[in-house]
DNA sequence: TCATTAAAAGATAAAAAGGTCTTTTAATAA
DNA sequence: TTATTAAAAGACCTTTTTATCTTTTAATGA
């Protein structure tokens, strides 16, 4: 469904709005090692967050990165979509181009309800209402003792 | 969601549902040209359709791939399965190893009662009723013209 | 203003997915 | 039994994704 990248934006954005503000940045390796992701890479996929104004960083001493109010009123979509796009969401299941209700893939009707649904889901809660929900309830955020097998 | 390859499988099956039988074969030539999809490597994907039992095939003249009353019964998990194998559902959405009801990952009582009943209507209907429904409804099942932009 | 810190940028490498080509095997019909 | 047809098998190539490394830029504090 969605990209390792867009796997990891989200995890770690969801990291920076626990535990990050604007007097308490922190850097990429931090991150990394804090939600078991390569650091080179959580580097590459912060600079490109930030462009698209999902999260925020300052450089130098006691820089890093962390999320204003502002990163905080996105939602999950808005990451998924800075990293892979919305075509993987909206995309025919199967692939075909043209795809629709008037003229619909074999499993369309089944699809479609769902994608919809889920699309609204992501759309709904803030990454502040997320981040929230997660120190409330103790969600797991880290990748880390994955079965490489 | 599903990998390309998977997506071939998919619609070249049912393809061969709609349009072959034990008395009427058809060459991965026919099959690639009608739904659009590259010929060599649709003809790797059809040895491991036959290996997994979705797909039948024999050689020589009049040889060429076609589905027997037993290849009908599956249903398109079953095709996904061969191909994909079920981790793509069943994994965490987020790519997290342990994620459950018990210790969720921050998305799954969103991702999870989709990812469940999508799976149950890929189970639901068998290939041949599927094909049924297609021929009946004359929906797409080509790639043809798809925007590659 | 200078040393230090940490992100930005860019080049590069490794792995996986997607796609192609050539040779071998099996079936059939002449 | 032989030529022909079409799938099976295996080697190979390309592109995309994932991951790493090195150099440059900007911010800060001494």
């Amino acid at each position: 469904m969605l990209s390792r990248a867009s796997k990891y934006a989200v995890l770690s954005t969801l990291f920076l709005a626990e535990h990050s503000n604007v007097d308490k940045k922190i850097s990429v390796k931090v991150v990394a090692e804090s939600i078991d992701v390569p650091n080179p890479f959580l580097a590459k996929l912060f600079q490109q967050l930030v462009r698209g104004k999902i999260i925020s960083s300052t450089k130098g001493p006691n820089g890093g990165f962390f999320l204003t109010e502002k990163n905080r009123q996105k939602n999950v979509l808005d990451i998924i979509e800075n990293i892979d796009g919305l075509n993987k969401f909206n995309d025919c299941f199967l692939g075909l181009n043209e795809c629709d209700s008037k003229n619909p893939c074999p499993v369309h009707f089944i699809v479609e309800p769902f994608k919809n649904s889920l699309l609204g889901k992501f759309r709904d809660k803030t990454i502040q209402e997320f981040s929230k929900e997660i120190s409330e309830n103790g969600r797991v955020l880290t990748l880390k003792g994955l079965d490489l097998s």
